[in-house]
DNA sequence: TGGACGATCCCCT
DNA sequence: GGGGATCGTCCAT
């Protein structure tokens, strides 16, 4: 019997943080904008686990990052800089703090979507600018405020897998029954994983969580 | 109530 | 590689 494609199921998200980060790697985050689906291949994340002192969790429950001490499988929006939004994959049980930031995606679906709402020039071909960055990810797909708490296993905004080797299957041929355009199955970035230290933070330099697809254009930075 | 600073981005040199 | 934009959040008065 053939497994039918379906976005990434709640048990995912509650497995340990590091793994659910390392995993992210070539799923797509989709989100449904009216008739629309804005989908990209995530290629870059970061982990931000308990004790963690470069975690917004590190100092306990706030009104700020309440969301991230829920179940896993909800976003995480948060503010930051004046200026920008970044999302955030929750993890783990409901109480623990614990999630994935989501650092970089190659665009994949509604491409034209994406440059517009980041203000790209009509004759600037280069995609690698557009969702190379956690704030630009949300820019580029229309993640705000107000998705602080989406489920990701409901219908506006969640993560599909399409890579046959993974742990998590998914067949062309359930594409249909989700959705989801024919061409959603190809997968694009290819590459290893690789990892680092995580970028823009002072406090737990040293923790090596940020895994990100090895050749990929579309990440932030090598 | 004030102030420091931030899981960033973009433009400038 | 450096700094400014810009404001919500948190902690110290």
């Amino acid at each position: 019997m053939r497994k039918a494609f379906k976005k990434l199921p709640r048990f995912f998200y509650l497995r340990p943080t590091v793994t659910v980060a390392k995993d992210l790697l070539g799923k797509y985050l989709v989100h449904k904008l009216g008739r629309k689906k804005l989908i990209g291949e995530i290629v870059e994340v970061e982990a931000y686990c308990e004790g963690d002192p470069a975690s917004h969790s590190y100092r306990g429950i706030t009104k700020r990052n309440e969301v991230m001490f829920g179940e896993g499988g909800h976003l995480y929006v948060y503010f930051t800089y004046g200026m920008h939004f970044c999302a955030n994959v929750v993890t783990r049980k409901k109480g623990i703090g614990e999630a994935v930031l989501i650092r970089a995606v190659e665009p994949v679906e509604e491409v034209r979507v994406m440059r517009k709402r980041r203000g790209f020039a009509r004759d600037d071909w280069d995609n690698r600018n557009l969702t190379n960055g956690p704030a630009k990810v949300c820019e580029a797909f229309g993640i705000a405020r107000k998705h602080n708490g989406t489920d990701l296993c409901g219908s506006e905004i969640f993560i599909a897998d399409s890579s046959p080797q993974s742990a998590f299957p998914a067949r062309r041929s359930g594409f249909k029954e989700a959705g989801l355009p024919k061409s959603f199955g190809r997968r694009r970035a290819g590459g290893r994983i690789r990892n680092s230290t995580r970028i823009g933070i002072r406090n737990g330099k040293d923790k090596k969580w940020r895994f990100f697809v090895e050749g990929s254009r579309f990440v932030s930075r090598i």
